[in-house]
Order: structure tokens, then sequence, then C-alpha cells
DNA sequence: CGATTGACTCGTACGGCGTACGATTCAATC
DNA sequence: GATTGAATCGTACGCCGTACGAGTCAATCG
């Protein structure tokens, strides 16, 4: 029957022989797994990732994928969480620049979806991963530590969290290609007398992307944060 | 051959007799498609918009979709994109109120956003249609005339932009249901050494969306706007 | 009036997808 | 040596988007 991969991992040692295996293929794991997918969803972004595009690259079947997983969607929550480890920097014991941590925090955050652009445009889905939580405790400690009462925690959280992922999304799919921008131009152009602000500003053109999330990520926290 | 529908509708009147239509189906036309589209998408979600069932929604076989339309693609944007139409207030002609209509015009976004929870995971294509363009401008031209200098204009606009989409995606992805809300509550107990405060806060359970929402987008105007 | 045209509809078919199912392999155990 | 169970994988099914080409009918033209 086999009650599939079940929380504990099997104990026998995984096959080890590469008897039949082409060259000399590694057995598959979660972990293969997950990074494989990673790779791939760089490669070739959310609609790239196929189960037998995943399986070739792993040398294996399509179908041995489903021992270690239970659906497509599942290989989607795991590259996200995977995506999102933090890594905190060399532990600035009692730091008590707060702010500082947090809006390295946040930027360490965006830095890390805009590596892999897919990877915004899945966090919309409900399913929080191990590293997705550890960040938001992180976070909320951070912003405790500065002050802020814990009735007002939750609009600071999710504040910032909407800000960001909004700002990643964003610049994730608004960063135009050259071919993009001309086009873009032209299509504006065309449009002028209906969208003159836009255009005057080239809102959809030239964008410091950088500069703008830190501008107004540093509103954000003035609002929030006491003093 | 028929070059399809290229911009220029065909001049001819269309079908009218209903011959051997079941009932008294009205003929295909590109609106009707869209505003069954939008049914279909707050029905059954992304996901359950099939070309099939679109057109046996529309009574017609599912071929006739693409005389009006490219793909599946020009669906979505056009479902999109007719979601969020802009109806002004009753004309609050020569308003000196800036900052309420700034409100007023990103609350409504939100909530039209939030009648159609799908519309949100969608904005993220570059298909900027003519109403969300639209929006973009009355935007613009109201921060314009708040005094926000044009080099600050595209900052602002972003900044509000990515705010309001990041927390229309996070309400329509995290306001659980019920049982969702059990089975999370049950989750995070097992783990809450781990999240303590994250346990504490309910960050995930309990939450004022709507005045988070308005709180964060009064610190982002603080900041933006001057004075 | 009959022939032609072109806007519009749709049945069939194809390739690709996720994955259910059952057979197979092999190391560890008895 | 027989049994077990973890892990792999070939085949097949149902569903998807849509290419293709044939069909239908109203308006047009001779």
């Amino acid at each position: 029957m086999a009650a599939k991969r079940s929380g504990a991992q099997g104990k026998r040692s995984p096959r080890t022989d590469a008897s039949l295996r082409s060259v000399q293929e590694p057995p598959l794991s979660l972990e293969r797994i997950v990074a494989t997918a990673v790779e791939l969803l760089d490669a070739e972004g959310v609609d790239g990732l196929k189960m037998r595009r995943l399986a070739d690259r792993l040398g294996s079947g399509a179908m041995s994928l489903y021992w270690h997983v239970d659906n497509k969607e599942e290989v989607f929550d795991l590259a996200l969480d995977s995506v999102l480890e933090y890594r905190a920097p060399p532990q600035t014991v009692e730091s008590q620049d707060w702010r500082g941590e947090v809006v390295h925090m946040l930027e360490d955050w965006r830095a890390s979806m805009l590596r892999h652009p897919w990877s915004a445009s899945l966090l919309p889905r409900r399913a929080l991963g191990p590293n997705i939580l550890s960040r938001l405790e992180r976070l909320s400690k951070a912003l405790s530590r500065a002050g802020v009462a814990d009735a007002d925690l939750n609009v600071a959280i999710w504040s910032l969290w909407n800000y960001v992922i909004g700002a990643t999304i964003t610049r994730a799919s608004f960063d135009l290609s050259d071919d993009d921008r001309a086009a873009a131009q032209q299509r504006l152009t065309r449009l002028s007398e209906r969208y003159p602000t836009i255009e005057r500003t080239r809102l959809l053109l030239d964008n410091d992307w950088d500069g703008a999330f830190r501008k107004g990520l540093d509103f954000l926290l003035d609002g929030l944060t006491p003093r």
C-alpha cells in the first residue's frame, strides 16, 4: 500500500547504487526536488514549472515526485518558503537601532523576492511556511521592542507586509525591458491627450524603484512607530 | 480567411434570429463575453474560468469565443479592467479637499477589487487597460493639485499603488473562514513556543482589515503630501 | 433575381497537462 | 530464503487551450 511519506521519513537507507540510472544521479529527496524547482522557476517562470520537466531535470520519472510530494501545489508552496529563509546579520546583540533592524529586514525580504521574481506572485496563497512565519515573528519582536503597543502591532505588521509585497509585485511586473519600454512609450504618446499627467511624469517609463521603496517605507515607519 | 475582429467591428448587423439557438440567446459580443467572464470568476475563482465553461454560460460553442478574443489571457485582461471602472462621486467641483478625494479614490479602488476577489491577483500582469490608466491619471492629478511636485509624483503614486494592491491581495487571501481560522488556531498553538509573538497578538486570527488599511494609508499620505 | 462576400459560429482534433493506478525494484528485516 | 515496505516509474485517463476548416446566414452587388 505504502502510506507515502507521512511526516516521519522512512528509516531504510535510500537506494544508493544508481544501477540503471544514467550516470551517477543522486537519489530523489524533498530537498533536491525543492532546490531544482527553484532553479526551474528562476529559469522559466511560474508557467514553466511542469511536473514532467521538473522530473527531467532530476533525472527521474515524473511520477516519482509524487512519493515525496502530494501534488504540484505543494511544490510551489515549498519553493516559495525555501526562498524566504532569513539569514540574520552577524548578530548585532542588543542593538538599540530598532528602526535600522526593521528596515534591514524588510529590504532583505524584498531583495530575496526580487532575486526570484516568481515568488512575489506566489505569496498570496495562504500557505505560511516556517520561513515566512519566522520572518513575521522576528518583525513582530523588533517592532515590539521599538515600543509599538500590542494593540497596534497587527496594524503595523500588516501595513508593512502589504507595502513590501505590493512593491515587490509591482517591481517584478513593471520593470520593463527596453523593448517593452519602447512599446509602452509609443502606446502612451498615442493616448497622450487622455492621460497627460501620466505622460508628463513618465510614470510607466522611468522609475527609481529602489529609492521609491525606501522613501515610502520611511513614511510608513514614521507613522507606525512611536516618535 | 476572415481577418478576425480587427479593431473596427464589422458593419453588418449581427445575426438576430436565434433560429437554432436553444431559447432566445442574444448573440455573442465582447461585452457579453466579458460580463459573463466576470460572473464566472466571481462564482468559481481564477481556476474556475475555462473557455468551455464560459461558452456554456453564453449558450455558444467554445470556439466561437475566439472570434471576439485572441486567447484566454485576453479574457482575463478584459475582465480585470472592466471591474476597475471608476465612477466618480457626484462631482465635487473644485473641491478643496484633496486629501479626502485621494482617500476616497483609493478606498473605492480597494472596495472594487474586494467585490471581485480574483481581481487583485490578476493585477500583476502588466496589461494596463483604459480603466486602470484612467484611475492612475486621476490619482496623479489629485496629488498634483495637493501640491506634490512632479519630481515626487511617481514615488507617491507607486507607494500608494503598492500599498493598495498589497492590502487587497492580503485581505483577499488571509480573510479566513471560520473553519480555516480553527485550523490555523490549532496549528499555531502547537507551535506556540516558536512563534510566541504571533500567537500573543493573534496576528493571523483576528484583524480589523478595514481599520488597518485606513490607518496605514493615513501614515503614507502624511509622509507623501506636503504638510 | 441569383451569385458572391464576409461576419460569425462551431465540431473535431491535437498536443500537453496533472495525476490515479498498479507493477516493479531492491535493501533491510525476519 | 521469504517477506516487507520504501521508492521508482510506465501507462493511461480526463481535461485543458486552441488550430483548422467547414458551415450558416445577412447584406451586397451584378
